[in-house]
DNA sequence: AAAGCTAACAACCGCACCCCT
DNA sequence: TAGGGGTGCGGTTGTTAGCTT
C-alpha cells in the first residue's frame, strides 16, 4: 500500500531544533507526556513532522539520557551486544539505560567499527558473522522490554528472570539510578563528564536551552504533578529510577515496570517521567550488572556465540 | 591566519511492525 | 481478515567543531 507522508511536506521545518522548539516540545510532553505524536505538532503548533518531534524527544529531550564520553565500560559492553545481537540498536541500548539507540549507533559508526577494524582493542572481535539486523527478520521490538526481551530470546523466557530482576532494579534504582551517581550499571559509573550536569550539557548540547534548563521545567512538572522531589534539577537521575508504575503507565516505556514492579498502588512513589525512560524496562528482566560480570568475565561466551550462531544457540549461561 | 580535512553528532528518510477498526 | 494509522527502528546524510597543514 502506499502511504501518505507522515507529514504534509510543505511547511514542514527541517534541521536542527531551536531552544524555543524544544521549549515548546518539552512544555507540551510535561502536560500531556510522550505519545500521540502525531497530535503534536498540531497541538503545539510545531511545525515539525511527528516524527522530528518524537526524535528530538527520545534522542535529547528526554531526561535520564546521559550525553558525553563513553567509558570503558560501555565501550566493550557496545561491542559485545553488538556482535551479539548486530545492527539492533535499540536492543543494544536497551542495556545502556542512560544511551540512546541512536547515540549508539552514532559511536558505532564513528569510532568502534573504525577501532574494531584496525585491530582495535583486546575487547575487539570481528562484529561480523551477525544476522543481518535486516528489517523484518528478528524485530519484532515496539517497546523497550519487547527489544530487551527479543534480545535475550536465546534465554527462552524472560519471565524468570523478571523478579529477580526487578528486586536487583529496586537495589539499583535506588543507588545507581535515582540517587544519582551510582555505579552498579555500566552506564552510570562512567566519568563524570556526563550525567546530565549542566556544564555537561552546555558542552554537548548548542543550546542554552539544555539539560539544565530542561531540568528546571521537569523540576517544575514534577512539583506540579505532587511528587518528584527527591532529585532535583537532574533530569538524568530523577526519572530514570526503577519502581512504580506511572501516571501514564500505558505511555510507551512504563509496560514492564508497569508489569513487574508496581501493578497498581505505586502512584504515591513513582517517578516522573520514568515512563519515557527505557533503563527500568532494560534491567528489569537482567540486570545489568549480571550481562556486565558476564560480558566482561572473559571471552568464552564470546567464543560459543561467534561460533555457534547466538540466536540460534540454547539458552546462554548467563549468570543468576 | 586561512584552507582543507576529519570526526562527531543531530536529524531525516523510508521501511516494517503493531494495534485498532 | 484486511486495511490503515501511528510508531519504532536502522541506515544515511547534513552540519559543525576541532585539528592539521
Amino acid at each position: 500500500m502506499v502511504r501518505p507522508p507522515c507529514c504534509d511536506k510543505e511547511g514542514v521545518k527541517k534541521g536542527p531544533w531551536t531552544p524555543e522548539e524544544d521549549l515548546v516540545l518539552v512544555s507540551y510532553i510535561q502536560e500531556h507526556g510522550p505519545g500521540n505524536w502525531r497530535a503534536v505538532p498540531t497541538r503545539t503548533g510545531l511545525m515539525r513532522c511527528s516524527k522530528s518531534c518524537r526524535l528530538r524527544w527520545t534522542n535529547y529531550l528526554r531526561p535520564g539520557i546521559k550525553r558525553g564520553n563513553f567509558t570503558d565500560q560501555e565501550e566493550k559492553l557496545i561491542i559485545h551486544l553488538q556482535a551479539l545481537l548486530g545492527n539492533r540498536w535499540a536492543a543494544i541500548a536497551s542495556y545502556l539505560p542512560e544511551r540512546t539507540d541512536n547515540d549508539i549507533k552514532n559511536y558505532w559508526n564513528t569510532h568502534l567499527k573504525r577501532k574494531l577494524q584496525s585491530g582495535g582493542d583486546g575487547a575487539g572481535k570481528p562484529p561480523a558473522q551477525r544476522p543481518p539486523s535486516g528489517r523484518g527478520g528478528c524485530r519484532r521490538t515496539s517497546t523497550w522490554r519487547a527489544a530487551r526481551c527479543e534480545a535475550l530470546t536465546p534465554l527462552d523466557d524472560c519471565k524468570p528472570q523478571q523478579q529477580d530482576a526487578a528486586a536487583a532494579v529496586d537495589a539499583a534504582g535506588a543507588g545507581a539510578m535515582g540517587g544519582g551517581g551510582g555505579e552498579d550499571s555500566p552506564a552510570s559509573s562512567s566519568s563524570g563528564a556526563s550525567q546530565c550536569s549542566p556544564s555537561a550539557a552546555a558542552a554537548a548540547g548548542p543550546y542554552v536551552l539544555t539539560t539544565e534548563n530542561i531540568s528546571r521545567m521537569l523540576d517544575g512538572w514534577a512539583g506540579r504533578k505532587g511528587r518528584g522531589g527527591g532529585t532535583p534539577g537532574t533530569p538524568g537521575g530523577a526519572e530514570s529510577a526503577s519502581t512504580g508504575s506511572s501516571d501514564a503507565s500505558e505511555v510507551s516505556y512504563g509496560g514492564a515496570a508497569v508489569a513487574s514492579a508496581a501493578p497498581s498502588g505505586g502512584a504515591g512513589n513513582r517517578p516522573l517521567f520514568e515512563y519515557e525512560t527505557k533503563p527500568a524496562v532494560a534491567a528489569q528482566q537482567m540486570p545489568l550488572s549480571a550481562i556486565e560480570s558476564w560480558l566482561f568475565d572473559d571471552d568464552s561466551h564470546f567464543h560459543h556465540v561467534q561460533s555457534a550462531s547466538l540466536l540460534d544457540a540454547t539458552p546462554m549461561d548467563y549468570p543468576e
